[in-house]
DNA sequence: GATAATACCTACTATAGTAATAGAGATTAA
DNA sequence: TTAATCTCTATTACTATAGTAGGTATTATC
């Protein structure tokens, strides 16, 4: 696995939306400001993260991009995956697991590179936009905490897409 | 870090480097058509492995390459580092800990980036060329071997430099 | 309904990395 | 001397990376 600049950014994003949750739609320009980040490149970004139903968007005036899950359900395994692709250091998962059946030769070899893929894998699947938002914590609590809570928290936040934005509220 | 096509034909090369080990200098043609490499490209990459001191050659008639070190001595890492740079999935460890101190915002994903490259690390410098030639053995077991044996076992094998084969036998 | 603010879409550029291939030159064992 | 090797320099084709530019569509607000 390899984050690409345009991995580091991505995440960065993500993480200010997470932040800012509770202000609604946030504009490009303010991401890219706060962040950092060169303006046009960070929009094709949100517009793939936005494909990849990570988040919504609103058009026209005042309009922005949020997270469409709470913090607590976005790992972070899953958005290397989605920009930078398999967390395998050569090939994904998959193909490695099939080398390690078919090539004897190398199957020690296939068997190494899916071992550290498991290990980056365990890491980055228990690792959630909400636990890199929160203050510094030890490393066995934070983990522990995104095992134990990452499911149930989204229910007990009255999350709604964006559609659902004041009119749900008087209907 | 991600492994190259590249960096695969090198650990290939390097496995079968180890496993002929006692018949002396390979010939690159025998190494590419042994593990079905394409060869000018493989020659380029053996030279690399020899600037970096990791093999020799012999030139001219019955020339070829062959290790310079035990294969107990020579670290997946260490190959992997020299081919397709850095461990870390991004930058390097070297960066990470300075962006760690700097950069407060992202504190927490650099820190992530460095659990896991740490993670790929500890996988890839306990497993040496030796291990991945040996028949399968239970994951503990190769871990345990190589952190025992890895350094002691160079000075029993009486290994030479290519230059002294022969003439060190009748001096 | 006009306007301004915003996201959306298409195209383009520049640079570097990847995965080779080609061929002539230098060295050495026999 | 010669054949077998490694060595060196160039070149090619393709893909990925990291952006930039500018017009189009949509929407809140006045």
């Amino acid at each position: 696995m390899k984050v690409s600049q345009k991995g580091l950014y991505a995440l960065q994003s993500l993480m200010m939306l997470a932040r800012h949750r509770e202000q609604g739609a946030i504009r490009i320009r303010d991401i890219a400001y706060e962040e950092n980040l060169p303006e046009k490149f960070l929009e094709l970004i949100l517009v793939e993260l936005k494909n990849a139903r990570m988040v919504e968007s609103a058009r026209g005036a005042k309009g922005g991009y949020q997270l469409r899950r709470a913090p607590e359900d976005i790992r972070i395994s899953e958005i290397i995956r989605l920009v930078d692709g398999p967390l395998a250091p050569f090939g994904d998962a998959e193909s490695l697991r099939a080398l390690i059946d078919r090539d004897v030769e190398h199957r020690a070899l296939y068997q190494l590179f899916l071992e550290v893929r498991d290990a980056a894998a365990k890491i980055l699947d228990n690792t959630t936009l909400a636990d890199l938002i929160a203050g510094p914590l030890r490393r066995g609590a934070r983990i522990k905490r995104t095992r134990k809570r990452s499911s149930e928290k989204a229910s007990e936040l009255g999350v709604l897409p964006m559609g659902m934005r004041g009119k749900a509220s008087h209907e």
